[in-house]
DNA sequence: TATTGTTATACTCTATAACTATA
DNA sequence: TATAGTTATAGAGTATAACAATA
């Protein structure tokens, strides 16, 4: 990805600059465009996301997979169109999903005796133990450096007002 | 402190259901997922994305080219590459994109007498009027509905938390 | 030699249709 | 017939290498 620009602006324009290759490093202005929710947002959930994948990297962890495992943790007995469509994931996507986390021997695939169609999901020991310790890094890594930016309240704060819009929108 | 790290996994578990298709309509539990960041973000990014395409879906916008017309704008005289760079669009990437918005007669490419090798972006007078339609609907509907769900104040403290997140993360 | 715009390419995400096995 | 998991596939979005024109 590209660069974090904090630079000032400062209504430079009027300099002498005419085009392009005049003025190298002269930064462009934002404009309205700092001001539009939709822009912001995904610039920092793109430095959040990465920031995720840096803290957790000793796990091989993507955000996606850590919400796969979190979820299953905290419902037992619950299939993959369950897990899947809660998390936003359409059922063909979640296949791969899970091949991959099966193959690492973080979760399983069990075939329900209720409707034989259904494989319930669960844990691995090792699941269980790689979640246990991402969460770890994620509190102490992750958050620990979000709270350093925010401080801890207005991270509180952030969440409940992105979670009203996640579900109020 | 930092995390509410114990999610009172309410012992409804214990419940009378035993596996999949017990209860159809039995909701799952987020658990700590509602508290990590990276998921509400995406979570309420994706809204955001959908509510913007719906409000300028009269004038075909997706969030990416509104952002690309609005730098145009406040920088005139600036070459594909400084545009690109400031929003986080690589320049290969970017060659399609500019195809699209100059062949509906948005924005045109200029050659540059300093530099012949520079492509200078400027809006055309549809353009300037596209886009001015654009930022009409974005205020009275987009972050009219925005103000609805959180109020106005809460909605600029959101926007400089993300920026916070996104030029400091 | 270095840079701008471009092409080609590949890899990830996301989305839809259709198959299979069960119900 | 309907549903769960799966396959195949197509489209965005994003990433890197390399080329032609120009500096």
């Amino acid at each position: 990805m590209t660069v974090s620009k904090t630079v000032e602006k400062s209504a430079e324009v009027t300099k002498s600059r005419k085009d392009a290759g005049d003025n190298p490093a002269e930064a462009l202005h934002l404009g309205e465009l700092s001001e539009q929710l939709g822009y912001v947002l995904k610039r920092a959930q793109l430095k959040v996301f990465e920031n995720f994948l840096r803290c957790v990297a000793s796990l091989q962890l993507t955000p996606a997979q850590f919400s796969v495992l979190l979820l299953v943790e905290q419902n037992p007995g619950r299939n993959q169109t369950e897990i899947a469509s809660t998390l936003g994931i359409l059922r063909p996507n979640f296949v791969a999903m899970l091949d991959n986390l099966e193959s690492r021997d973080l979760c399983a695939r069990i075939r329900s005796t209720n409707d034989r169609r259904s494989h319930i999901l669960v844990l691995t020991d090792k699941g269980k133990a790689v979640l246990t310790r991402a969460k770890k890094l994620v509190a102490t890594k992750h958050e620990a450096r979000l709270n350093e930016v925010l401080g801890a309240a207005n991270r509180e704060a952030l969440i409940a007002m992105l979670s009203k819009i996640a579900n109020e929108f």
